[in-house]
DNA sequence: TCTTGCATTCTTGTATAACAATATTTCTCG
DNA sequence: CGAGAAATATTGTTATACAAGAATGCAAGA
């Protein structure tokens, strides 16, 4: 069923070119928390119907990249602690199972290795957004080298939020990757052992030392008050 | 459609009281698996435009609970083996982690001893699709408990589809319950028990008996050839 | 001055129509 | 009987229009 679509393929149709765009343009930041999304702002910027762009902007509320209520106009949302600590709770109940599953059969993802690669080698002079998605695509391979489909539709949803959140601080502070990479090769290595509880107990500290990053971040930022 | 303005509060815009309807009939069986469902036979047979019915398709399409590529009519999906052993796989993840939390806390949803109660009940003389919907209330209670929006929202995705295999096998056979609400009642125990190891071990255990059941009844009608 | 109420305006919800692009079916021809 | 081409069905996208709900601002009254 799946066209194993043996190469990128950029979106094929308009609606999912769109979708990609704006998904983008949110998760990087690039739109700023509580700005406000129109459906005739997106239809006149990117020169495509209203219909169209309602449908976008529906695909993104029910990812949880916007929020909206009926009759009013959809804003990226800023997750505040409560919501971020719901997300990683949700985060690690994935991402245990997937780290527990692929330690019982010792596979170590080739992707995942790569993505660790990548970061590694360019820790330093790799602009923050691109550490990011090194990172994603590290959890990402992770849970995709499980095979289930529908693990990694649901941890597809709350690495988008995970996403934009990140994003959100990327301007701000440029945390060093380190620590990071090695909380992954420990991920990597109890995977590798084949030992499911050592695996799972190194993914959680390494949630936790993430979440507790980002909380730190969004404390600071609200006690210097709103720059914007 | 009745104002029936006093609590429930029914779906407030067309959209949702369209997407409602056609959900239930989906996973109610009343539209067999394999059936093709238009964008135009949806918009007729509700009196809506085609992009309500568009709308309507498209949200259950990311729901799991149709199938459809770019171009080609939406169609009920009938799960096959293999996934439903991703579905369950998926299922008990989160419903793990559930149980897991609640026990930690000797937490026992009240909502999860009512759909309990109203299951032994009318444990004989109950429809078989009502026995279907009080076995769905009682694990969407125990999910809900947490508290987590994300996991809850998770789960109902998974419910969705779990309840669309169940509501195609309905019209066959009808199992006992008995051992189902032996089984609820382990779980709940475990919970008040506080001890969440055994909580999670009592899920599985239910869980694998489920998703037998079902892989079983799938077998078993595959060997008689379709009878439609 | 503060608050209430109304009206204007902005935005979304829904419907209709139309055309384009793609899938599927059917029909014809070799 | 098989292969290719036309015809049909279905979805993708756009344009337009009107209705309904929400927000804003202004004016009037306490």
């Amino acid at each position: 069923m799946d066209s194993q679509n043996s190469f990128p393929l950029g979106p094929s149709s308009l609606t999912e070119a769109l979708y990609e765009s704006v998904r983008k343009r949110i998760v990087n930041g690039e739109i700023a928390p509580g700005e406000k999304l129109t459906e005739v702002r997106i239809a006149s910027e990117y020169s495509v119907a209203r219909p169209t762009a309602k449908a976008c902007l529906e695909r993104l509320t029910a990812l949880g990249l916007l929020r909206r209520t009926t009759h009013k106009t959809a804003v990226v949302p800023k997750l505040d602690e409560d919501e971020i600590r719901d997300l990683y709770f949700s985060r690690e109940t994935v991402e245990r199972a997937a780290v527990a599953a692929l330690a019982r059969t010792a596979t170590v993802p080739p992707a995942a290795v790569r993505a660790q690669a990548s970061m590694k080698a360019a820790a330093g002079d790799m602009a923050f957004a691109n550490q990011v998605e090194a990172d994603i695509a590290f959890h990402s391979a992770l849970v995709a080298a499980v095979g289930s489909r529908r693990l990694s539709r649901m941890h597809e949803v709350i690495l988008g939020e995970v996403h934009l959140t990140m994003g959100q601080f990327q301007a701000h502070r440029t945390t060093h990757p380190t620590n990071v990479v090695h909380e992954h090769d420990d991920i990597l290595k109890a995977i590798s052992d084949g030992d499911p509880e050592r695996a799972q107990q190194c993914l959680a500290h390494h949630l936790d030392q993430a979440q507790e990053r980002l909380v730190g971040q969004l404390r600071r930022e609200q006690s210097e008050g709103t720059p914007a």
